[in-house]
DNA sequence: ATATTTATTCTACAAACATAGAATATAAAA
DNA sequence: TTTTATATTCTATGTTTGTAGAATAAATAT
């Protein structure tokens, strides 16, 4: 099961900002908010798909992630590269370096982290 | 409009043999394929969400591209980059290059296109 | 000339999604 | 203690998506 756009958006914020409450979780979404109810509905649709639980403190629900920003993140990315290069993460890796209109700058910082990558394969 | 990910799979054959036939989409997708009227139904609402075009010869349909992948995958991405890492796209590709299990090998290869996109840039 | 294959459109239907009002329960404020 | 604000669930509606049969048209094979 996967999360929609909208409930990614919301996600986001969970993970930012957990734990939170219902009313944090409003507060945090920008302009234009949907309805209260719209965003209860998400939330609700997000735990029953098991992304999201709460604690229950006093008689207020604590929500939080229970998946991990950096394990759905990497689903996503494989996705990126099944899809669109044929499960080849250099090429993927490569056209991104391309394409993404990077600063020499931002490129040096990029060598410098494929670099230390380099360094701890060996 | 976008495509969804059913669609995406179909538009991935489409720039990976266009120009093509209707007989030649078909063949291209990978068992279990589905109905063929299934796939005419994704290549219609594809043509209308305006992601295909066709060039008639004679009296058949030769289909091809309206959006070019490099567009189509840069979009993507920055909405990756936007969701996960606040538009940073230094930190997205950092995270990629420590999460993507990349072999020594591959890492190499990666530092290699890096150091040619910098010689470009200078 | 008739049967069959191929391409395309139309219609249909169930599931997923985006959105939010109504109803309810509780807590806080008056 | 009655009103009001807050959180949650339930119900509902329109849209998008995945899937494919029925109908039609045209091309090809027999």
């Amino acid at each position: 099961m996967s999360l929609s756009k909208t409930e990614e958006q919301l996600m986001e914020l969970i993970w930012e900002k957990h734990p939170l409450y219902f009313k944090d979780l409003l507060e945090a979404i920008p302009e234009p908010k949907p309805a209260a109810t719209t965003v209860a509905t998400l939330l609700k649709r997000m735990q029953e798909k098991g992304f999201v639980g709460y604690t229950l403190r006093g008689n207020s629900r604590e929500y939080y992630p229970l998946v991990k920003k950096e394990k759905y993140f990497k689903e996503h990315v494989n996705d990126l590269i099944h899809n669109f290069f044929s499960g080849n993460p250099v090429q993927f890796a490569s056209f991104f370096t391309k394409s993404s209109g990077l600063t020499a700058r931002q490129l040096e910082e990029l060598k410098a982290i494929v670099e230390q990558e380099i360094q701890k394969k060996s």
